[in-house]
DNA sequence: ATCAGTTTAGAAAACCTTTTCTATAGAAAG
DNA sequence: CTTTCTATAGAAAAGGTTTTCTAAACTGAT
């Protein structure tokens, strides 16, 4: 049972593959009589248009790669699904790619999807790596690219991004508000977000005079991390330098924390206040509900598929950088 | 600066483009000196073999479409990162397509996929109408096609799916070993596989005269399938027939329930106990950690992939039915 | 020096469309 | 009854590869 294609449509109908393309194409006068025709053929044998054909001869593919370092964290989730909901309806699939947070791998997928000539290519925090080599920059200048969150004011390159600096910064505040002022920072290992967000904190704290710590957690698969973050903070909230807040750099970070408090007995928000970042579903469905930083998640994988495409299409287009607001949440935490 | 194809290729290297071909594929022998030439000029010039031509004459795109109803659940996470791991170094790409659940879109998506030629299409959890309509029998004549816990005995086609059922069973002796026969079902209201698991706890209840009560959640984001269902359990444990025993659907359903207990004082394990499914993340960070089923999803990823891989490269190949074990976990609910 | 056999290279067809350019038929206008 | 225009249809080129088939050049044996 070979594959159909246009040419048998065209047999079947009577008429040439011309017409049979510029029936399916509708982009061009076709009598109403010949028409009929070959709809009806179409239908009959169930033709299937070759969109690697039209590709090849038409230039673009209708496809944009997405690479992502996980799917573990929520936080991707969210946003790629805001980049399909934009440019689903437009026509484009997408291939999805994990990079596993690796220099080479990223890279690896990347030089994949230019042989698969994808139209455009969205990456989710990249690695700094394969910034700061300039490899990025380079790749921008082949091929539509657009970063969500990938800070770093460097490269010449079309960003979408979280202003997670006004996140942390309204979070210090409030808790500043609130008369807290032993503040501790939870944060994972590599990322580039996490790196802007421990400067503003350690800014903030120098600036106003008191006396913060940061703690570093292994970055890992989601469980982990949080074990990790809860016994990390179980240390702190038995050491003299107990803190009275502390604001984590996701949500997971911030259930570890949470945890910590409940196992110390330590009550929450009493005695411990905790604000996550990312707003996850996760910070939902804790007792108590995590206050966190809302990042807008979907919105922001919206807004990026709405740029890339905009790049994709207009011919001219000067780079941009396109923040999203953040929104400081307080539940019970 | 137009794209570089290999005849630009060919001409810096002063060869014809058959030899360049020869020389990236590999697959025919090459005088050295000839070949050196040409490994030259594809390094000078960047050359970028457009995979598109490629595809369209060896008649395969070594792309694979996966369809999963949502990202949110961290069980499609876990099972897409299994595929992935199998497939990508087979060199292999994917597209992944949401179908929020819904029958017509998942249909456009297939369609869309067979459109770009993808060598194969891994459905998880198939819509139950596109089953029954036969339209995925058909589908399955098309293109090799696989079902990830597409529970439906009827329709020809390749599984991978968990024994769900014998993970009921187990959780259900589990409760009866420990003398609690009030067990009451937690579950969401669209699924295969919680059609599945209720009817066997239907007929597990009613083997031994034991009185059961099913509760069906309304599907939705999961932060609301929480919380409907933490409320749906305050109105069991308030009521006369209140349950010993919960076993849930999914971990968010017990997540529900967890918070449930806590919010009307009762105590678990001691009061009530709780049994989630899918050992996902979250079953792992709430206190008391939540008992599980263990779905054991990255590896029912892996086989899905090769199996499909089977189907894509082996000429001949009988319909199989691949089961995975469940694994019941006690942790502390 | 001739012949057969072995390496190596290239020409051209093929894959399935879209698109440009040309051609035909019929209608309208003179 | 020509001529001009319009509406419609088809032939052929193009897109970038792979692959088959043919050809050339060299090797070694007679």
């Amino acid at each position: 049972m070979a594959k159909v294609t246009i040419q048998d449509v065209a047999k079947e109908a009577g008429v040439s593959i011309t017409t049979v393309s510029r029936v399916m194409n509708n982009n061009y006068p076709v009598a109403e009589k010949t028409r009929k025709k070959v709809e009806i053929a179409i239908k009959k044998l169930a033709f299937r248009p070759n969109l690697l054909a039209r590709s090849l001869i038409q230039n673009s593919t209708k496809t944009i790669g997405i690479l992502t370092p996980s799917l573990e964290n929520l936080f991707f989730s969210e946003v790629i699904k805001g980049i399909d909901q934009v440019t689903g309806p437009k026509g484009y699939t997408t291939f999805l790619c994990h990079t596993e947070g690796k220099e080479d791998k990223e890279r690896e997928l990347i030089e994949s999807l230019l042989n698969r000539q994808v139209d455009g290519i969205i990456m989710i925090d990249p690695r700094r790596e394969n910034v700061l080599s300039g490899y990025l920059e380079k790749l921008a200048k082949e091929v539509p690219l657009l970063l969500i969150n990938g800070h770093s004011a460097g490269i010449a390159c079309d960003y979408v991004l979280n202003a997670a600096e006004d996140g942390v910064m309204e979070a210090l505040r409030y808790f500043e508000g609130e008369g807290l002022t032993k503040i501790a920072f939870l944060r994972g290992k590599k990322s580039y977000s996490y790196d802007i967000k421990e400067e503003v904190y350690d800014h903030f704290m120098k600036e106003h005079g008191y006396s913060g710590q940061v703690v570093r957690i292994k970055d890992g698969n989601d469980a982990h991390t949080v074990e990790q973050a809860k016994e990390a903070v179980m240390g702190l909230l038995d050491g003299e330098d107990c803190p009275e807040a502390i604001l984590a750099c996701n949500d997971w970070m911030a259930v570890g924390a949470l945890n910590a408090a409940k196992s110390m007995g330590t009550q929450v928000p009493k005695d411990l206040r905790i604000i996550g970042f990312d707003n996850t579903i996760i910070s939902q469905i804790t007792e108590p509900k995590l206050s966190t930083i809302d990042q807008q998640m979907t919105k922001l994988g919206g807004l990026a598929a709405k740029r890339i495409y905009q790049m994709m299409t207009d011919e001219d287009h000067n780079r941009q950088k396109i923040y999203l607001e953040t929104k400081l949440i307080i539940r019970e935490s």
